[in-house]
DNA sequence: TTTATATTCTTATCATACAAGATACACGCC
DNA sequence: GGCGTGTATCTTGTATGATAAGAATATAAA
């Protein structure tokens, strides 16, 4: 039983540069700053904080990915957002057991079903479109047997339908999960090639998702997601049995 | 019409920092290296892509913050992750409209609506505890009049629920969700306080979900849920309007 | 073989210098 | 006075070289 990691964990080495990083990340949070206002400059920043303008720059550097700090040659380093906002992320979530898909999918599940939703109450007829073209490229793909067009014709359809919600956050977030979703659903599309009927199932979910949005019916198109959903679940869950079994 | 912004548009400044950015994720993200796997030093990169170390090293930070890389004093920087994962944010959608507003709270629908169905079907003794401690110190908040006591009191209840769910993704996206939640949670209940029953309604959602969670009726948990939010979605519409007009 | 030491990699930090963008102010012109 | 222009002087961006310190490896000693 190796555990080479546990004794790297206790490398509690705290840089410089992650002391200011947090020095200045409370510095801007705490709202002492407003956003827009201009930092002192990265050299006094450094007096007065007793380390290089190399560690400041490192620093400010870090609250620049963090979307905390910007800065412009010339002017100085603004701050843009008050906010200790790092984001929602799945790393380490990755598709590496099936618990962790499944965790995924789960989520994905609570999203995508209330997505039908609003699509359905306002969906335009170019939504309409792009859902059936989504469709159609789909059975093309499953026809032909082409896996990655599969899969790029099932998120485009999923994509569809999260534009349809007129809401950018449901879309925004489904691109983010789409990353993630994306290997599942290769799996799911390559294990679906070896059966007799080429994986027809998912295309008559997406279809009956379809008619619930075009006829606007709410409660129908909550439940042709969520079944379509579960029927994903449940055939990740066939496949990865299959697999590691 | 004022269009200094147009002006400012023209400033195309790609900093050599941003495009050896640029040059190492895709190194990173194209798969041409393994996880775990060392890069050239510092030194060599610089050399190769001809720039300075300082451009590497302020390039390297960036990944770092994107959780790509990772740096150790004497060893070298590895490769931790090789996908893209900037992570999901609703940076600029702050809560300054009741439009953004109710994007954040459709978004926040979805999710929790399906996080009382798996905490209906998951939901442990301690999980009910949980939801009703944070129950009775909302009854005190309100009956009190404590108004910030009265927000924890609420996330802390939709915290339990998420806990509950079983699904780690569903806490860490809800402690995501919340740090934007709170300002609307906090204008809901500041304005509640001010009518005769003093904000009642959301306890008696509360204690409906918390029902069938307990007695495990994931129909029932769904539609309270809904119907919960929903409200808010409501109640929120008004106290802008009344705010805002 | 095991242990201690030296060497030589690496990143982390510092100091300095210069380039380039941006601002403010004084100068000279109308 | 009003106005454009150049310039001094801020700022960040980049380069360079040196040093500190951690980590791996070769080497020598026990």
């Amino acid at each position: 039983m190796k555990e080479p990691s546990a004794f790297r964990a206790v490398r509690k080495t705290v840089s410089l540069s992650d002391q200011v990083t947090d020095e200045l990340r409370s510095m801007v949070t705490s709202g002492d700053l407003e956003v827009g206002e201009l930092l002192p400059s990265e050299s006094t920043l450094a007096k007065n904080l007793g380390v290089s303008r190399t560690v400041v720059r490192e620093a400010v550097s870090r609250l620049k990915v963090d979307g905390l700090l910007s800065s412009q040659q010339g002017r100085g380093v603004f701050v843009v957002s008050t906010r200790p906002d790092r984001g929602f992320s799945m790393r380490g979530h990755d598709a590496q057991s099936i618990e962790h898909v499944l965790r995924m999918v789960e989520l994905r599940m609570g999203f995508e079903v209330e997505a039908a939703a609003f699509a359905a109450q306002r969906r335009t007829r170019h939504d309409l479109t792009m859902m059936r073209d989504a469709q159609s490229s789909f059975q093309e793909a499953v026809a032909s047997g082409d896996i990655q067009a599969g899969v790029d014709a099932d998120m485009a359809f999923h994509r569809a339908v999260c534009t349809a919600t007129d809401n950018e956050l449901y879309l925004e977030f489904f691109n983010y999960l789409s990353s993630y979703l994306k290997e599942t659903i290769l799996v799911s599309r390559r294990k679906a090639a070896t059966r007799v009927d080429g994986g027809q199932a998912p295309i008559a979910e997406h279809q009956t998702l379809i008619d619930a949005i075009a006829d606007q019916d709410v409660d129908a198109a909550r439940t042709a997601a969520r079944y379509h959903i579960e029927c994903n679940m449940h055939r990740l869950k066939t496949y990865y049995g299959v697999m590691k079994t």
